[in-house]
DNA sequence: CCCCTTTTTGAGCGATCGCTCAAAAAGGGG
DNA sequence: CCCCTTTTTGAGCGATCGCTCAAAAAGGGG
């Protein structure tokens, strides 16, 4: 059989997604990626194709964690409209997290690739209609045990809800204090737990 | 005196801030400017001494058209409030219009640059700043005239209204439905107007 | 109509882009 | 320790990048 592969494909993703997660693509160079996983050219090549398809890789591995980062929220919250709204609280401390980009991956795609690159493209697309979908699972469940109105459209508020991350994260990207941040989150948060049913109706204002 | 310049600066301006709100600054090479401004590279330099100058310069005409925008929206409305909401919704119709992109030219510019281009960078954070401004204008007219809580932290309000225009229209680029962009809109201007002091408050809820 | 200044042209610079491929290196298996 | 296959290397490909600058073209002024 011989000469296994060396390299750690685990590890070299990583590395590809923090840096395309900082710079976009197009704004990222071969040679960087090749600094970035320590592999030269031809081996890069070999093992990911090209440099679009190390981005779509990289993409998926991004939303991977993503989804994984939103499904222990809901875990952790004591029902899901809660769970919900503490995530939304959790992106107010972006600011102190050391991320390759307080922006979100997809989003920054979303807005950088074009026609030419319509594949990515797609791909984005794609993943971004896959967390909707787990909002819109999460909510559907709170609206089934009674945390939701019956009669609220649990798929509008899923859009809405990917809207208010992408806002907010796009918004933590400008060159503004962590109390800003930390407020619009906690204001978000809020008027989503005003939809509740549960008692406070104190909600949107702070 | 002799040789008057021929070409029209405010043309070549409006068809560059085009070409980069479409492509942003990375996917724009010189040729596409070159052909989009039908000027060959030495009237360009000449003109706009680079591709980084012209960018910013076109940034700049962006954000002047945006906020005469808003600023009709404002004078359009019965009050600053309502008018708020209603430039909300007035985004609601993105999807029809055939801009260059549904996502707002600052925030594409706000996720593609890094500290490489810091001087570009500092432009649109300055810029978005500036939207915020009228923004918060517009609230503290609103709230003296009553039309808000006194109490009501407009600066923070402002902000949050910035983040649902950036969410808004970074949503708006996917690959998506005119009616869910619509609703998006209306969920939004809803949320606004359910902090005014007037009389309804079903507010959020559809 | 020629002069003089300014503007425009466009060939082409050095640097970098994404990528290829022949040669070298790296391990097991026997 | 040599063989055999697979992996890795890295020089360098053609194309394109942002940009420069000497030469040509374009107008008034007289």
């Amino acid at each position: 059989m011989s000469r296994p592969s060396h390299y750690d494909r685990h590890t070299a993703l990583d590395q590809a997604m923090q840096l395309f997660w900082r710079q976009g693509f197009h704004a990222t160079s071969l040679k960087d990626i090749e600094r970035a996983l320590d592999m030269r050219p031809g081996s890069i090549y070999s093992h990911f194709g090209s440099k679009e398809k190390l981005f779509r890789e990289s993409l998926e591995r991004y939303t991977r964690l993503g989804l994984a980062e939103l499904e222990r929220a809901l875990d952790e919250g004591p029902t899901p409209l809660r769970a919900l709204a503490d995530y939304l609280r959790g992106l107010g401390t972006l600011y102190d997290q050391a991320l390759p980009s307080r922006a979100c991956m997809l989003v920054k795609s979303l807005l950088e690739l074009d026609e030419r690159e319509a594949a990515a493209r797609e791909h984005v697309n794609t993943l971004l209609a896959g967390m909707e979908a787990r909002f819109h699972q999460a909510l559907e469940t709170s609206r089934r045990r009674g945390e939701l109105p019956d009669d609220l459209d649990t798929r509008r508020l899923a859009r809405r809800l990917q809207a208010d991350v992408m806002g907010l994260r796009a918004f933590a990207q400008r060159d503004i204090d962590r109390q800003a941040v930390e407020e619009l989150a906690e204001d978000m948060a809020r008027t989503l737990e005003s939809l509740g049913t549960s008692g406070h109706r104190d909600g949107v204002r702070h």
